[in-house]
DNA sequence: TCCAAATATCTAGCGCTGCTAGGAACACGA
DNA sequence: TCGTGTTCCTAGCAGCGCTAGATATTTGGA
């Protein structure tokens, strides 16, 4: 009994040693420099043990995304609870998520160029990525007005990955990103 | 003299094909699908002949993306011409936007996604790309008040963009796309 | 204690990718 | 008609994600 646990337990290290490789790797030399062979190797096992855990090489991209939304969640959290008034929460994490987003590009690349394949806008979707939404959600309520509070999180949240990417695609010019950012959410909190 | 002008227009044409047939395959099958093998099959010559056109691969999505540009800048003067009222042509151009990243998916990908390279917010952009950008100013301008034009345009692309990526990623549930996009027009109108 | 069954892991290889070196075939000017 | 220079193709490299089949390793029963 005990000696399965013992083996489940080590499992599920190892499961999370692959995980935790494969984001160092990404965040150190970006996605293209992550293989599964070079994966294997610095787990310090074979090839096929990765797939013994993940599906393909993209479950293990998920999972690293899956931990990304995490830290992105409770850093928008923190700064949300870093002040009670409504506009400065808004402004906090609005520059939350991108510095996140500028200090973590091939985590956000994982979450949102990388994959497809993440349950989202559903129930299933991992809790992470409720908590997080959830944190837009909060922030916009005080100047929802009367529109949906939901659809105005939405609204954010594409303004700012809209930001995020074409600034990191060389698509805007990086130097006016915070005016910008102010400019966005003049506009947006009415 | 006038044969080696007849060469090195069929050699012209020949670049065409190239980059009309990629663009053919990636709109029918996705990029994935282009492969520099399958490229070089259709337009019936041999791998390295694309090689002795275009640098490498990446240069011949830029090319399609050149071309996309081009087409999305076209969809955008016309609909911005299809009304006298500013709001109405705000509507019209974010309508248009969205059309062509949900018409022509493929495309809009390697405009924003599949290429890092193309040279973007300077002088030497290709002509498209500064075409698109000046429709954007041009139907940001009566809703500018005080603020900078061009900031305000590139916070409207970066909306649009941020809508049609997450939606597309399945990001955001499908269904209220239209009125998400009404939100978003009705806040940066101030 | 020893052996068979089950589990865990590795070696080797498949078909694909982008890309390129080197040689064959061709059209050209003299 | 004959070198010459260009154009183009054949063949191959190193790497990719992924997997079948063989090999260790551990386990539980006689």
């Amino acid at each position: 009994m005990s000696i399965q646990a013992r083996r489940e337990r080590e499992r599920a290290d190892r499961e999370r040693l692959i995980v935790s490789v494969a984001r160092e790797l990404a965040e150190a030399e970006g996605w293209e420099a992550v293989t599964t062979r070079r994966l294997a190797e610095r787990v310090e096992y074979s090839q096929p043990v990765l797939y013994s855990h993940f599906k393909g090489k993209d479950a293990i991209v998920a999972a690293v995304a899956v931990e990304g939304f995490a830290d992105l969640a409770a850093k928008m959290r923190a700064a949300r609870g870093s002040t009670r008034s409504p506009q400065r929460a808004l402004a906090a994490v609005a520059a939350a998520y991108i510095a996140f987003a500028e200090e973590h590009p091939a985590l956000y690349d994982a979450m949102f160029n990388q994959l497809v394949s993440l349950p989202f806008a559903t129930p299933e979707a991992p809790a992470a990525l409720h908590a997080g939404f959830d944190e837009l959600r909060q922030v916009v309520r005080p100047i929802a007005a009367d529109d949906d509070v939901d659809l105005l999180a939405e609204v954010l949240w594409s303004g700012l990955h809209g930001l995020v990417s074409l600034t990191r695609g060389g698509r805007l010019p990086r130097p006016d990103h915070e005016r910008r950012l102010a400019l966005l959410l003049s506009r947006l909190s009415g």
